[in-house]
RNA sequence: GGUGACGUGGCCGAGUGGCUAGGCAGAGGCCUGCAAAGCCUCCUACGGCGGUUCGAAUCCGCCCGUCACCUCCA
């Protein structure tokens, strides 16, 4: 094994690749870092973006533990409908859940609570499919509403905070530091004048000091989803959530805190303003934003019909396109998170591919290991070269083509050993395909063993045809057996021979 | 208008002062009854113009182009 590589990261607060340094240790000196990821709002299935942002965080807690560190990962699931327009416009506005509730998908839901609820589930579903690791807490925001109302009370009380007849808003002129992350907000004139060269309608509340200041609380007693609070019936403000749940887990000062670009502002910036102004402290030491994908070259819009959402792909036919859900992960994963990245369908097709192959090689290796052929280890030492190099290419700023590409690397020099490979290499080479995965998860799921799609639980009809093919081939009737293999892959499946006779699997079709 | 990115072979995508990334597609080969899959070989590029340097895709300047964010968003 080499030398342990430094794990960095570009830190959105310093503009540049720092080195991840976690300021707690175990008593044996281990690192222990404390990472906030921020979820998602669950009023619609999660899209593909959002996942490429979940994804970002999932391989920062891989490459954290491949290290050896501990780790406490806190992602929440933003169950209550913040304002589409927020405070800047009509504070009456929809909020994005009542929105869904009225649309058209919405119609079969009780209530807006049970909405939230199926979302939730639902991504949850997607969350295991996609093989991401599961958090040691996933705080609810509607069940954090307590602290949340006893921050806006302290906000208050230290002065950061005041109260007009509409809500409780943070004074952004109280916390000199706004906008050290992103880089705005400082001007009040510019942030004005900015919503409106794209026209959209500044709409303040009257009693509102500063055009900066953002809601903490909505008084609202006609909202869906409403709470008692020292201010009448309301909701809790956007930014107000995550600074709460963040501290409650991981207490008020935390290592890294990660989430999607449009996040830098103002969700984050002002997530730093008031969980600073409570604690004093520094809020997280690292931020660290995934960049948005496009679709095909272009932003990924409903309008546009380029909006995918993960079961757009990975559920079964008719509503899903029923991809390996690792093939999604691993077409996420091809981009680095920090570039642009342009999801297309040909990427997708190649890394069906590379899933495929990776899997097809796991099996070799299982087949290797249970025959278990005499002779000495021989690709040991090459096997943790690659693994050490998609190891060093993680902690550099999550490298991931350069990762996925010493594990192909890896799988084509298993694929050239193919059936020559001894017990003693192959059992090498299992612990190596272990690693990777726990790295990149792109091989097998960690948690559930995947036995759903298994290959020998074919349709009768099919499994008839393959017999039927595999007796021709053994009598050299050729033309029967070639009208077979048409007949297969008319069917949809892809037709091999191999010692053990004729194998199929489903074809893709995307 | 403000801020920040990016432009690499037919395509996707690493690299970032000299040393083959990887993949897809394409060509040839091994294997195969023929295929498929797999493996081997080949395909050598860095938006434009200047500059620094023994040497630049990599550093600097200018220009061109693409994209993102700027209170809906992962």
């Amino acid at each position: 094994m080499a030398s342990t590589p430094t794990f960095q990261l570009y830190n959105t607060l310093t503009r540049r690749v720092d080195p991840i340094e976690p300021a707690e240790q175990t008593a044996d000196g281990t690192p222990h870092l404390r990472f906030y990821s921020c979820g998602p709002t669950v009023y619609a299935f999660a899209h593909i973006g959002n996942f490429r942002s979940f994804l970002t965080a999932d391989l920062i807690v891989r490459t954290a533990r491949a290290l050896g560190w501990d780790t406490t990962y806190v992602t929440n699931v933003t169950d209550v409908g913040h304002l589409t327009d927020d405070d800047m416009t009509d504070p009456s506005g929809e909020d994005r859940m009542v929105k869904a509730l009225r649309s058209k998908e919405g119609q079969r839901f009780a209530n807006i609570w049970d909405l939230a609820r199926y979302y939730t589930e639902a991504l949850l579903r997607d969350w295991r499919a996609l093989n991401l690791q599961e958090p040691d807490v996933r705080p609810r925001a509607t069940e954090h509403i307590r602290p949340q109302i006893l921050a806006v009370q302290q906000l208050i009380e230290n002065g950061h905070a005041y109260e007009t007849s509409q809500g409780i808003y943070f004074s952004v002129e109280s916390f000199p530091d706004y906008g050290k992350l992103s880089g705005r907000g400082q001007d009040a004139e510019a942030l004005v004048e900015g919503a409106a060269a794209q026209s959209r309608d500044v709409v303040t509340d009257p009693d509102k000091r500063d055009p900066r200041d953002f809601a903490l609380w909505k008084k609202d007693d006609a909202h869906l989803m409403q709470w008692h609070s020292p201010w009448g019936w309301g909701f809790p403000g956007w930014h107000i959530e995550c600074s709460v749940m963040a501290n409650e887990y991981l207490g008020p000062s935390i290592d890294l805190h990660a989430g999607g670009e449009d996040l830098i502002f103002p969700h984050h910036e002002c997530e730093i303003a008031q969980a600073e102004s409570l604690s004093g402290e520094p809020f997280a030491r690292y931020w660290a934003h995934t960049r948005f994908l496009q679709v095909e070259g272009e932003k990924m819009s409903k309008s546009k019909g380029n909006f995918y959402t993960v079961r757009d792909f990975i559920a079964p036919e008719p509503e899903g396109r029923d991809l390996d859900p690792l093939a999604l992960r691993l077409t996420l994963l091809s981009g680095q998170y920090r570039k642009p990245f342009n999801f297309t369908f040909d990427t997708l097709r190649d890394n069906v591919r590379h899933v495929q192959r990776l899997q097809d090689v796991d099996a070799l290796v299982d087949d290797a290991m249970a025959e278990d052929a005499p002779g000495d280890d021989f690709l040991g030492e090459r096997l943790d070269a690659l693994y050490d190099k998609a190891l060093a290419a993680l902690c550099d700023d999550l490298n991931t083509p350069a990762a996925i590409a010493a594990a192909l690397e890896g799988a084509k020099m298993l694929g050239g050993v193919g059936s020559n490979l001894n017990g003693a290499t192959a059992r090498r080479a299992k612990d190596w395909l272990d690693q990777i995965n726990a790295l990149l998860g792109i091989i097998r799921h960690d948690e559930t063993p995947a036995s759903a799609d298994d290959p020998e639980e074919e349709g009768l009809d099919v499994q008839a045809l393959i017999d039927e093919r595999d007796a021709a081939r053994a009598a050299k009737d050729y033309e029967r057996a070639d009208a077979l293999r048409d007949a297969l892959q008319e069917m949809g499946y892809e037709v091999m021979d191999t010692p053990e006779g004729t194998q199929v699997r489903r074809q893709v079709r995307i």
